[in-house]
RNA sequence: GGUCCCGUAGCAUAGUGGCUAUGCAGAGGUCUGCAAAACCUCGUACGGCGGUUCGAUUCCGCCCGGGACCUCCA
């Protein structure tokens, strides 16, 4: 199926083709490895993470999926220098002398916290192509930092590298992904100019001087070797051209990424390898909390550790978070975590139904799925698709369809877990129920076949102490294991 | 200050110039000794005030409220 996507760059929802047929390249800009990721970034993967999946088996493609590690910038070194408070010396161990040692027990720590949490929300690792780490391709910036500085379009200044920005608009737009209001922009930035030591205060940094205790690296431009480290848009640039090729199709992030992140990749993309970045950038909104900011001075920032302390299962905060389209503000609550946990249900119910009992109607699977497909293939519209599904499980029950009609669906299931992928295309698991619980089951069934319902209810007590809950049948009684 | 977005029934999330939405919660029912589960049925909502229109929740203006970006941030 076609898949229509908005494109930051046009503004406009565009029909979707691959730079190469059939194979679609991809670049997350992924975390910043220097704590817990928040569930605001999650959110972020998660978009990243739907779009490939609907790419794969809604529109057939093949996809390469890069999603990159920043384990060198300002934080992770503040947070690796010794004395910071930051630093867990239990899993981290002790802080050496090296602070590139230092910056990579801490940065390393926190990947694999990442690779937990997007595995818990869902995320497979498979679907990845490459998940590189910015310090394993510090050569690769630094080829691209001499390119542009060879095109005329980079300075050093005070041992740092800059892009020259005045230089590029002269010759190039600026701006492609955000409104960027120059004459604004240069008097808002004239704050960070001592700081960076930057010439013309619109010029953002590619390389930085080293600094005491810092990790560093030689950087040779021509003559000169400038210790340093990459300046943070660098990494996505050299990355994606490495492992992507450019352009690649489409780039994903946050919206705040889009200025100056993003038009800094394509500026110096651009000014270094000569080709553009990306022919689709797809940027998700924000989320709330509460219907507020989510920030850590209202106590409301939250990770997903803080979420499962909670005993929320990150299942239901991702099928929460499809409720919601991608680019609008989702506001993150735990009543509508808690909503979408009995949603998700009634949809594994009636999966389990499909495998338990039929009866003769028939219903037009392909129809459903060409509607849920066309919602997700026209930019990604899962609250859209989730809705028909709804409305389809409202007008047929699964118990009155007829066999056919459930194996049809179990596969449309099956496919379409495979995008949405909270569910479990299964027979209702087999509950193991203790001896003991049987017994107590046993005996309250008797008591109530005696009409002693003071005594089964009393049993019933006891087998919920247990953990299980009895639920009558006319014929008998099902155990099933009482949640939390 | 500049640029922009949003305000939909109790909660959340879609959408539309006239046909009234999806989930959860809630109400009633089937079933049951009672429950639970499951299933069935049920809700004419679109911030306020004006304007355009035969008709506006949907378009325009103003106001109120919330939020974002412009600065590290998904």
């Amino acid at each position: 199926m076609e898949i229509r996507l908005y494109n930051t760059l046009s503004r406009t929802i565009e029909q979707f083709e691959p730079v190469e047929a059939g194979c679609v390249r991809m670049y997350s800009c992924g975390p910043t490895v220097y704590n817990h990721v928040h569930i605001g970034n999650l959110r972020a993967f998660l978009c990243a993470d739907i779009l490939q999946r609907v790419l794969r088996i809604v529109g057939g493609y093949q996809v390469r999926w890069v999603m990159n590690i920043t384990d060198i910038d300002d934080k992770t070194i503040r947070d690796s220098q010794p004395g910071s408070a930051a630093w867990k010396a239990d899993v981290m161990g002790a802080q050496t002398a090296d602070p590139h040692e230092n910056l990579r027990r801490l940065t390393r720590y926190y990947e694999q916290v990442f690779l937990h949490d997007i595995a818990a929300i869902g995320i497979r690792r498979e679907d990845l192509f490459a998940m590189p780490r910015a310090t394993e391709y510090i050569p690769a910036m630094m080829e691209l930092i001499e390119r542009i500085w060879r095109n005329g379009y980079a300075y050093v200044a005070g041992g740092s590298v800059y892009f020259d920005l005045s230089a590029w608009i002269r010759e190039h737009p600026y701006g492609l992904l955000f409104a960027v209001d120059l004459e604004h922009f240069v008097s808002g930035a004239r704050i960070d100019a001592d700081q960076y030591e930057r010439e013309e205060v619109s010029d953002f940094v590619l390389w930085k001087a080293r600094k005491e205790g810092e990790p560093w690296w030689d950087l040779v431009l021509g003559d000169q070797v400038l210790p340093g480290r990459p300046g943070w848009h660098i990494e996505c640039s050299a990355m994606g051209h490495e492992l992507l090729g450019l352009p690649f199709d489409i780039h994903t992030g946050g919206v705040d990424l889009r200025f100056p992140h993003h038009e800094d990749e394509i500026a110096q993309s651009a000014a270094g390898y000569g080709c553009s970045t990306a022919r689709f950038w797809v940027h998700n909104e924000f989320l709330e909390v509460e219907g507020q900011k989510m920030s850590k001075s209202l106590g409301n920032f939250y990770t997903l550790a803080d979420l499962l302390e909670r005993g929320l299962d990150p299942l239901d905060v991702r099928y929460a978070m499809l409720g919601a389209h991608y680019q609008s503000v989702y506001n993150f609550t735990f009543d509508g975590v808690a909503a979408a946990r009995r949603a998700r249900r009634r949809v594994q119910e009636y999966i389990y139904q499909l495998q338990e009992q039929s009866g003769r109607r028939s219903c037009d699977v392909e129809k459903l799925r060409q509607q849920v497909f066309a919602e997700l293939a026209d930019n990604l519209h899962t609250p859209k698709a989730l809705a028909a599904l709804f409305t389809f499980i409202g007008e047929h029950p699964a118990v009155e369809l007829e066999p056919s009609a459930q194996r049809a669906l179990l596969e449309f299931f099956e496919q379409l877990n495979s995008i949405v992928g909270v569910w479990e295309i299964a027979p209702r698991p087999l509950v193991v129920v203790p001896e003991r619980v049987r017994q107590l089951a046993q005996e309250r069934w008797e008591a109530r076949l005696q009409r002693d319902f003071a005594r089964a209810d009393q049993l019933r007590q006891q087998i919920a102490q247990e953990g299980f809950a009895v639920r009558d049948r006319s014929d008998g009684y099902d155990l099933v294991p009482v949640e939390e």
